[in-house]
DNA sequence: CTTGATATGTTACAGGATAACGTTTATCAA
DNA sequence: TTGATAAACGTTATCCTGTAACATATCAAG
């Protein structure tokens, strides 16, 4: 199981979805929506899953869409800066955003079996940093929510 | 500034205690303080701040207690394991726990400023990651939970 | 004393990320 | 149309982070 969210859901949909939001929302804030963009955008949907920026440039390298680290990095920062992609700290990975164009706080949670990575909604209303936090006078403007442990599927098999 | 805490507090009691719980812990549970475990965590009890395995190397070298980075990463790898340290994932860099001994989900606050981090409580009984998630059977067993944004001091600074 | 477990030392390299610089492309005002 | 400007791309070179693999040392238990 790779999925990026621990139930099954219709894939292309999904994928067609979220390019659509990112074309829409780049027209609309005249953003540059490029090729190298778009293709890392569809190839981050079409896998998944949680992929490292090397295996991204491979792809975009069989491609002739860039050779160098640098064009894959560019494309995952404008990816990640306008919130179509989302980095995954503790992979040192990157995975399209389940929830574009929402404005959220995502909370991942990873399998340590089978690596999949689902996408959640951290709260940071509700506080998801406790009361003695905001007591600090901290000012929050950005927050890494990451859990690993076990999915439903790889639970359930060890049992 | 470049505390751990945001707020002043007693920069040799805070190390003596730490140094004090590890080795206690330590004894009790039969694992070996060695002396390049013992120094790595003075370095960082020392730095008080978040400090890269490089970095920490370099001491460790100049003293004569390793040279090749696997040194100071198993030496990290000890603390973080049992807990007299915690990685950050998002620097790439490591911190020692200011709540040794006592079972905690840390959360960090991390001043983009500067670079301070402070420890705090994540509150995991509270669903820091929502009613949702827990309906999907994923079984936490380690969370991440880092913030960015500006401490205290930085913060008015910039008024 | 020997066996096994744990810790250390070292080499060599894999994987992740960016600085710096030059070139192209798009945009837009004169 | 042209010239100026910014944005995106291409490439080189290098840095930082992390680990696999293997050799050596240390120490406690049988």
């Amino acid at each position: 199981m790779q999925a990026l969210g621990f139930e099954h859901h219709d894939h292309h949909r999904c994928k067609r979805e979220a390019l659509a939001a990112a074309e829409e929302h780049c027209a609309r804030h005249r953003l540059n929506f490029t090729p190298v963009r778009r293709r890392v955008l569809e190839l981050l949907l079409e896998g998944h899953r949680a992929m490292g920026a090397y295996e991204i440039l491979d792809t975009l390298r069989e491609e002739g869409l860039g050779a160098q680290p640098p064009v894959a990095y560019r494309a995952l920062d404008f990816l990640v800066t306008n919130g179509f992609a989302h980095k995954i700290e503790r992979l040192n990975a990157f995975v399209a955003c389940m929830h574009p164009g929402e404005d959220h706080t995502p909370a991942f949670l990873i399998c340590r079996a089978c690596d999949a990575v689902a996408e959640a909604h951290a709260d940071p209303a509700r506080g998801f940093l406790g009361q003695a936090v905001r007591e600090t006078g901290f000012v929050v403007e950005q927050a890494v929510v990451e859990a690993v442990g076990l999915c439903p599927g790889c639970a359930e098999a060890r049992t």
